[in-house]
Parts: C-alpha cells; structure tokens; sequence
DNA sequence: ATCCGCGCTGAGCGCTCGCTTACACTGCTG
DNA sequence: CAGCAGTGTAAGCGAGCGCTCAGCGCGGAT
C-alpha cells in the first residue's frame, strides 16, 4: 500500500530549521533528557551539560525550561498531525488510510521514539497556555483518524461497535509504541509499521484478503 | 464468554490490609498526586496534606517517598498479574483466555484509572533495587500473554505474524487506556473492556462469528 | 582603532525539596 | 501509678533547584 523509505533513524537531522545551532543543541539535549528522566527529574544543569554548555546558556535561548519542552512538543506534535493528514491525503479509500496513516504513525513512533516518548508523555507539565496549544493539535489528530474510521464504517468497510472508541484503540497502539520501543528492539520501526498497519485493519473488521 | 460484575468504582476499599489505617491514607494521597503530577512533581507534603497529617507523618509509616510508590506499585502489578492469570485458569481454549484476559485487563484500567496511571507510568522513578522487582512482575504478565498466544497459533486459531509483537499490541491497548480514560469518558469500565476484548480478537485472526 | 551586540560563562540568590530531630500525646500493661 | 510502644507534630537542616546578572571574548560594521 504505502512503503515510506526510512529517512534515517538518527535525529541528528531533526529541526533542520532551528537557529542557531546551539539552541537544536539544547533541544536535542532536552529531548534526550526529558525521555530518559522525564521533565521534573531533569535539572537545567543535566540539559546543559548534555549539550555541553553552562547552566546559565539554557536561557540565552529559551526563556525557562518549560519554554524548552515546548518547543520539543508542539514541534513533534506536528509533525505527527502532518504525517497522519498526508496520509489520508494521499490514499484513495478508508481503508487504505487508515493503514497507511497506522504505519507511517507506528514508524515515526518506533523510529523517534526518544522524541516521542517526550511528546506522549511529558505534555502535562506543559504550563496551562501551552498546554492548550498541543492539546488543540491532539485532538485534531484524534479528529483525522475518526473521519476516516466514520466513512470507512459508512462505506461498508469497517465494522466496529462504536467508532470513537476504534479511533481510541487505533492510536493507543501506536502511542505506546513510544513506551516500549528501544533501538534494541528486534522489528525495524519499519516492519513494526507494516506489522500495525495489518493488525489494524483486521481489528476494525476489514478483509484484507490474507493467508498464511 | 465472561461477565464480571463491577466491584465498585472508588478506590476505597483498595488495600483493605493495610495496617493502620493511616498508611493506608497516605497509600490512597500518594496514587491520587503520583497520577495527577507525577511522582517527580510530587512532594513529601502534598501526599501529607492529602493525607489530612503533617510531612513528617508519611515517615512513621514509610521509609521514604520511593518506598511509598514501590508499595503502591508492587500491589498494583500483583493485583494485574492475578488478573491475569486468573482469566487463564478458567479459560478452556486460547480464544477464550485471551478474550477474557484483555476484557478484565482494560475494565481494570479504566477502573482503577488513577492506580493504573502510577503502576503503569511511574515506574521509572523506582530505585534500582524496587524497579527490578516490578520489572519482573511486568515480564512475568507478558510471558503470561505470550504464551497463550503461542498456543493459538499451534491451535490455529490465532493467525499472526509475529507472536511476540502481537502480544506487545494486545497488552499496549490495556495499558494505554489508563493514559486517557477518565470518570467522564463515555463508556464504562465493563463497557469497554467488552469492546476491547471483541477488538483484539479479531486483531488476532481469531473467527469470532459475528456481523452487525 | 573603536564600538556594538550576540553568545556565553562564573558566581550566586532565593526558595523548596526530602528528610531528621526532639518532643508530646494516647492508651495499654504490670 | 509508672513505663512504654505506637502515632503524631513543629521546627528546621543541608542540598539542590530554576533562574539572574555582571561581565567577557570576538566577529563584523563604522
């Protein structure tokens, strides 16, 4: 259906964009921090000396730590609902949709799951305001994969008791793929992807016309 | 195929044990801020003042903070693992165990939402010595599913690609519903687990005889 | 040659953290 | 009644936290 080419499992090219280098400096830090420790058990001083600089250059750049995990999470918030409206953009019917969005999802969880663990799990102590903004790109992530499971079930290609729930079910499988997932992890994010997307479709009652 | 009746929502008579029933009340302060901020963000005196008692009260019953999250947790995964265990016992067949598994599995979830968010999130804030021991309840429940999975597919009722990445999908969509359910969702425990446990044995290859 | 502004640092401020200590109250036992 | 174990508190210690600030080095414009 879809065969996305890995782009690299490294993110050394993540945030291409972002000037100067020392602050994507500080922000690979940050992700890489914020995963492993999670945000309140990491201190300024961890980020900093992680990306090699003083405590005090944290805030040449950011203006607190939370602006920091902001940065990180509304970014990668992004690129996710991006990744998902490509998805659906792209395919023809529901039911290719849905398993290209689940696969490209499931990849980008397994293959960035240091960043995706900080996105999916670190949102809470996001300040209210910001908080807000990425709860906004949330839903309307959730939003895209029910229009596509409501038109799939309308067509006659899905059948699920309640969609809502489906779409619920849909995404817990990718998002706790960032819990999990390790580089020594023994599927390649993208035959994690292509598993998912399988397991996906036949749990929403679309024949996929498989056999051993 | 099982039907449990709901054992009451409130988690007050979770631990009835536990002796005095101060420690109890300083158990039942720390899941509610352990879910709500995170352990991390937690402090000694927000669990006392929870409590009704003064900071230094939560040392009389516990050693440390850690110690009072290790007791919260170990009891949590016990609780989950005889759960689970228990499904398997009185299930005949693979397709049964799994089914019933995953229904008590996400009904217990979303139940106990506030216990299942500390039990399943907060476990990287346990010292070495306490993490390793929930570590191997969590690899023990894993084994568990894994092993009825196998079983299904030497039965041939199951049909998957990959035994050990399956069991990883079935266990991610319990574990994720204590992310996002909350008193307000619209399904209940009971409800929910019903659907999921329909979800993933279709996910699973497995006939379930069904049409809307 | 001088100046400016950006990126960065060393030192440290004010505060809150987990936890300890000294002590008080209660009810039970001899 | 004295003694004691169990349960609690008020006060506060030492450490480490997020963050600030005065100042430094340096490349480019004047």
């Amino acid at each position: 259906m879809s065969g996305i080419p890995s782009a690299g499992p490294q993110p050394a090219d993540l945030w291409p964009e972002v000037q100067p280098d020392a602050a994507r400096r500080l922000m690979l830090a940050g992700v890489e921090s914020f995963a492993r420790r999670g945000y309140h058990a990491t201190t300024t001083r961890d980020i900093a000396a992680t990306a090699g600089m003083s405590p005090a250059a944290l805030y040449v750049h950011f203006p607190s730590k939370a602006a920091l995990l902001f940065t990180i999470s509304r970014s990668g918030h992004e690129q996710v609902l991006g990744l998902a409206q490509q998805a659906i953009d792209e395919a023809g019917d529901p039911a290719t949709a849905i398993h290209d969005l689940v696969e490209r999802f499931t990849t980008w969880h397994a293959q960035r799951h240091t960043i995706a663990r900080v996105v999916q799990y670190e949102l809470e102590a996001l300040p209210e305001q910001e908080y807000g903004v990425v709860a906004s790109l949330r839903k309307d992530i959730e939003r895209l994969v029910r229009d596509v499971l409501d038109r799939g079930v309308a067509d006659g290609v899905f059948t699920v008791g309640d969609a809502g729930t489906a779409a619920r079910a849909v995404l817990s499988l990718g998002v706790d793929v960032a819990r999990w997932y390790t580089d020594r992890s023994r599927l390649t994010p993208e035959e994690l992807g292509r598993e998912y997307g399988h397991l996906v479709l036949r749990m929403l009652g679309a024949a996929t016309g498989e056999r051993p």
